[in-house]
RNA sequence: GUGGAUGUAGCUCAGUCGGUUAGAGCGCCAGGUUGUGGCCCUGGAGGUCGCGGGUUCGAAUCCCGUCAUUCACCCCA
């Protein structure tokens, strides 16, 4: 990264250029349509909200509050973080809005900046972009199963193959506390064999053991007691139906019984959605992305003080998604009506250059995306810039042409060329596209 | 927060054992063609060698620190 001049991005942060902003205009285009397409509608909450939102949803245990937050306090003496993730947000939306009076369920998405201090690595940035969905005021298992097709079919669309869900069910408060004075029964004995992040972690948050790396926690987990072997009957319930739902849409998923999540308001069921690649041949080393997380948090919207509320949902990486897809050589798809031929209006010496102005504002008033010479360049170096431009076409709109009331329009794909009409030139245009 | 690798032109990279004006390809600009793009030819612009310090007669090159990128952890999207 040269660095001629002083200033450069922050960690973890991206300037994305012209060529790389389409792409991403397209992805959030068609997630636009999509969530459009499942009845869902667009909330936009602020990036920023107070500390204690985040802190109380995601657990003051969580990696997220505990080193990741981005936190200042304003000139009123208020503390604030750049939000984290998008759910917290969300929550408190809907019921400050009073959308909780709403016919139900309410159903939202949203897209924006999400910011974590985390250390940068591949696919993953101090400021990332999600796109998540949530819907409230739905406890039937038939919500998690829209919310993981919703995932699903978006993938689909970009083309995306060789994509997994990982499914899990944690419990509820119910269940919960047995499993966990079980599982934290099973590893007591057995403290020793754990690694030492593992010993803090059984004091702090035991699920998490699952998450380690380490082989010989992994070996002590292999006879662990798991989730799904505690759930109580409505819990139990609820997992097979999810399974079932997913099973007669044809969704592609895994038991992951050692799945588990990082944020406290979790309930029930908790997902990722994996793209692996099929061959494992030159870049095996690549470690398989998850691409979606999300699942149930049934307490979520009490915990804001609002009534008992149900709540789904996901949170999907921007960045990783568009990567993954520039991978498998994909490309997001075009919306409709977006591609317009690019005009190139060629006009010679300054006394010409309004002229050159006025063509080029014709032809956008038709539709056409058009730009003229701005540099008072020779014939020859806006021809060649009209092609590096990748335009269609080129007006040419010289002394001769101005006398005689005419331009010269060039075909630059085949390079035959005729003289119109100044007044004609848009419509011969348009009939030519 | 931990460990490894890497920082030379806009981009991808050479640069020998420390040696004098730091190079190539691509890209950019101009000319060859005073009104015709792509191909070709010629020329040109463009560099605090990431930054700071140290060793040395002399540092892109060796040492230390720092920042950034990247890979693996922690964790996550």
């Amino acid at each position: 990264m040269a660095s001629t001049p002083g200033f450069k991005r922050p960690r973890g942060t991206q300037d994305i250029l012209p060529e790389e902003a389409e792409r991403w205009r397209r992805l959030e285009a068609l997630v636009h349509r999509h969530s459009a397409a499942f009845g869902y509608g667009e909330i936009r909450t602020p990036v920023f909200e107070e500390s204690e939102l985040f802190i109380r949803t995601a657990g003051a245990s969580s990696d997220i509050v505990r080193k990741e937050m981005y936190t200042f306090r304003d000139h009123g003496g208020r503390l604030l973080t750049l939000r984290p993730e998008g759910t917290a947000g969300v929550g408190r939306a809907y019921l400050e809005n009073g959308l909780a009076s709403a016919p139900q369920p309410v159903k939202l998405w949203y897209l924006g900046p999400m910011f974590r201090y985390d250390r940068p690595q591949a696919g993953r940035y101090r400021q990332h972009t999600q796109y998540g969905i949530e819907i409230f005021g739905a406890s039937s298992p038939l919500a998690d199963v829209e919310v993981i097709l919703v995932a699903h079919d978006l993938f689909e669309r970009l083309g995306l193959t060789d994509v997994v869900v990982h499914l899990n069910d944690i419990g509820c408060p119910r269940c919960r506390p047995a499993y966990r004075e079980a599982l934290v029964g099973y590893l007591v004995s057995r403290v020793d064999r754990l690694c030492a992040d593992c010993r803090e972690r059984l004091a702090r948050n035991p699920l998490r053991i699952f998450d380690c790396k380490d082989e010989d926690c992994r070996g002590l987990l292999e006879e662990a007691p798991l989730s799904v072997e505690y759930l109580c009957p409505e819990c139990r319930a609820h997992h097979e139906r999810v399974e079932e739902g997913l099973t007669a849409l044809g969704i592609p998923f895994v038991e992951d019984p050692r799945l588990v999540r990082g944020l406290d308001y979790y309930t029930r069921t908790v997902f990722e959605t994996v793209h692996q690649p099929r061959d494992t041949g030159t870049d095996a080393g690549r470690a398989e992305r998850v691409l979606c997380g999300g699942g149930r948090y049934d307490g979520l919207i009490e915990e804001l003080g609002g009534p008992p509320t149900p709540g789904v949902g996901f949170g999907m990486g921007l960045e990783r998604l568009l990567a993954t897809v520039a991978e498998q050589g994909l490309e997001p798809p075009q919306a409709v009506g977006e591609n317009r031929a690019l005009v190139f209006v060629v006009s010679l010496g300054t006394s010409l250059a309004a002229e050159g102005f006025r063509l080029a504002r014709a032809l956008r008033r038709a539709g056409f995306a058009a730009v003229n010479d701005l540099l008072e360049r020779s014939l020859r170096a806006q021809l060649k810039a009209a092609d590096r431009a990748g335009a269609r076409w080129a007006l040419i709109v010289g002394e001769e042409e101005a006398a005689r009331g005419v331009v010269t329009v060039r075909d630059l794909r085949s390079g035959r060329q005729d003289e119109v009409p100044t007044g004609d030139v848009v419509e011969v245009l348009l009939r030519e596209v």
